[in-house]
DNA sequence: CGGTATCCATTGTGATACTG
DNA sequence: CAGTATCACAATGGATACCG
């Protein structure tokens, strides 16, 4: 039963976790470019809500891939790191983002290696 | 506001959708060693209800990464495939592989690169 | 500015039973 | 064996309004 609990895949589930928030490949992608305030990271991801924003934020630095400091200062000031952890996402993000283009194209072309001459057999679609 | 949409990350969302499915890598994992049977991808997978790995494959299907076959045998037949665009993402499965261990190790040691001397201002957690 | 609290819609997942 | 139909339910995501 958890058989599948051994089998080596199951960190490929951790890591999918991790990114699999809706906007934190957005947040990811700015964060790799260095540290961002909120209220920055708000306007380049103009689609997300605040809460929704910040949930993520949340997440993402419960999985230790993003560093929050807060700046006590007069106007309140927080700011949003990648960790080295996070850094570490890069590569996946951006194999990850080659991968998508080569997906869309493929789709096209309907350039499917497997038995494309084979009988399909279902109705719908 | 479809800034987002242009941004060279839009394709990983792609990428994270198409490999989002609860029990999607595990199907994945199984298929890049050769063609399945329902059946037997449920042995392989005992947790996930026939129903909802149906449905997963039927994803697949449509995402282009798995071909399904049909033998119109007498007991019927069912064979599922890796097409060549499913096999590409073997090293993208790996490296997330590789990542979510890398991610239970570095949370164990909490070997966080980020200015980890900074004052943790939140109370919750 | 940064964040929380509510409330609500959508989606994903699952147990179960039934069909060709 | 392979698949569908129902029903249920938790997790996500989002709109809005309010707080220090």
């Amino acid at each position: 039963m958890r058989i599948l609990k051994e089998l080596p895949l199951v960190p490929a589930e951790r890591a999918l976790k991790v990114l699999g928030g809706r906007w934190k490949v957005y947040v990811l992608y700015f964060l790799f470019d260095g540290p961002m305030r909120l209220s920055e990271l708000r306007r380049q991801i103009p689609d997300v809500s605040q809460k929704v924003l910040v949930q993520q934020l949340r997440e993402m630095e419960e999985h230790g891939i993003v560093h929050r400091e807060v700046f006590a200062e007069v106007p309140p000031r927080v700011v949003y790191t990648a960790t080295k952890l996070g850094l570490s996402l890069r590569p996946i993000v951006s194999a990850l983002c080659a991968w998508g283009r080569r997906h869309a194209a493929e789709l096209d072309v309907l350039d499917d290696g497997s038995p494309a001459a084979s009988p399909r057999a279902r109705k719908r679609a």
